[in-house]
DNA sequence: CTGAAAGCGCTTACAG
DNA sequence: CTGAAAGCGCTTACAG
């Protein structure tokens, strides 16, 4: 019995425990490396509880959430905006399992718990930053959904509450568009002198731009991003950034789950829960005080 | 019975069938970009048999191998350069579980089945690439562990049978010391007019040594890279390099491990196989032809 | 071909 | 406090 490597069989614990030990994580997309610290804060917490996570990509798998709930998980953690087909199968499955959200808001799913951080905070940071250098003529390249629409309105609000000059521009988060955009914005004689891109990558795109109109940064053109992206940390890119905290968003997404599997077949869930976690604005090379002209 | 949405409750499954359907990944590291499309083509392989990957990362869970044999898995897919605690754990597991070592050449595990890219065919393109361009000085950034002694073998034969002046000097994979080597190659007056870095990273930080020092990519300095990760595609950093088609990587290490799994009872393993893939030269921006001087 | 029984390897409540 | 039995929810070999 007490020989060497001995490990129970864990179907047959899980069968007369009647629990996997297994929490579903659905990501948006893995080949974004903003989940990978959001993953490593979210490990660390279910580890203490014996709980091991089980990855899953809503855009490989479609029918992820449904799988997953199929496997007996504990409960499910969706990181990122959900697709359609994500948010319908957590509505189905919402009743049955504990879900939270994490890093993102999501208006599609009102009745369920979520972490992120504060959009409001971080985007009014990056837009005072602008301010502040001196500039006045600022663009913003929108994200898509709920956490770019929030981002939006709140430059827009900060440019009016600073007497700014404000233009916003529709992009997808990617860096093709965000490339295509700023040409536009770029290329004309009452160009901005600054550019507020709502994620890194779409920032990393008008940094491009700039250089193909011979724009020098941050001399002719100050650039800030947003999720403080292993990008933005390269010395080329040197991106000025807003650090979201996205393993603290992990971690406490972790905990938030955590609490609602201990209290499942206790007191009927007490109201729905969003943690703001607040971030840091992280100042690089892209960004210096507006031109003398 | 046949009443909707009835799915076997998998653990008690397990039990009576004897199996996990469930095979084993073991990261070097999760945050590197690069085993994300490996992962996929792997997924795809598995799905086919009604298969799931169980993903860990061998640095943030040091015992992942044991962990995974603790779990029953039908297979042990190890992805990238082995942790020394992997190596360890996984000569202690291959007699009884099958294990597939991808994307990298393993000389520490000459017993276990391997995929990976042609390293020596992909170095050779690239120092090729560049002497075709005229280039005669060219340094080359070394990487850590097996793959990176091939690909410097490589380098140096190839430069020799060129009759270029070859340069060599140790990196680690990482921009940041990609960057500290290329101010020492670049800040001197008989300075290579190309540097071939062992992985995108490292080339990435050859990039920002070339703009502090005032060369421009590609009229004075050309730089090429190895993986065409994300960071080659940037536009601001539009990196020539070599693609090592990771994800055919995957799905021939997923079916290497497959064969192996549904051979386990039969014969005995006839040999010890290691597929290498042919790698494709992907030219981009920061190459170019010797500058006239 | 159909259907009841045995067994997978554990945990846990219960009898001694 | 210790130890044999029941049961977790399936699959599969076997009896009818």
């Amino acid at each position: 019995m007490a020989e060497l490597g001995y490990r129970p069989d864990p179907a047959a614990r899980s069968l007369a425990e009647r629990r996997t030990r297994t929490v579903g994580v659905v990501l948006d997309d893995l080949a974004n490396p903003w989940y990978v610290d959001l993953l490593a804060g979210l490990r660390s917490v279910l580890h203490e509880r014996g709980l091991r996570p089980l990855l899953a990509d809503g855009h490989i798998e479609p029918d992820a959430v449904h799988a997953m709930a199929g496997l007996r998980v504990e409960g499910l953690l969706i990181v990122g905006t959900p697709s359609d087909d994500t948010v319908t199968q957590v509505r189905d499955v919402a009743p049955s399992v504990p879900v939270v959200i994490a890093g993102t808001r999501e208006p599609r799913l009102p009745s369920i718990d979520g972490v992120a951080n504060d959009d409001e905070a971080g985007a009014r940071m990056a837009t005072r930053h602008l301010l502040d250098l001196g500039h006045e003529r600022i663009a913003h390249i929108i994200g898509v959904g709920a956490v770019g629409r929030i981002r939006c309105a709140t430059f827009d609000a900060t440019m009016s509450a600073g007497h700014g000059v404000a233009t916003t521009v529709a992009g997808d988060w990617t860096e093709a568009t965000g490339h295509r955009v700023a040409w536009q914005l770029l290329d004309r004689p009452d160009r901005p002198t600054a550019i507020f891109a709502a994620n890194d990558l779409s920032a990393v795109g008008v940094l491009a731009a700039a250089d193909e109109l011979g724009l020098r940064v941050p001399e002719d053109l100050s650039v800030v991003g947003y999720d403080n992206t292993v990008f933005s940390r390269l010395r080329r890119l040197s991106l000025t950034t807003v650090d979201a905290h996205i393993d603290e968003v992990g971690r406490g997404a972790g905990r938030l789950l955590l609490e609602q599997i201990e209290d499942a077949d206790g007191s009927p869930k007490a109201q729905v829960v969003t943690r703001l976690l607040e971030p840091t604005l992280v100042a690089r090379g892209s960004t210096g005080p507006v031109g003398t002209l």
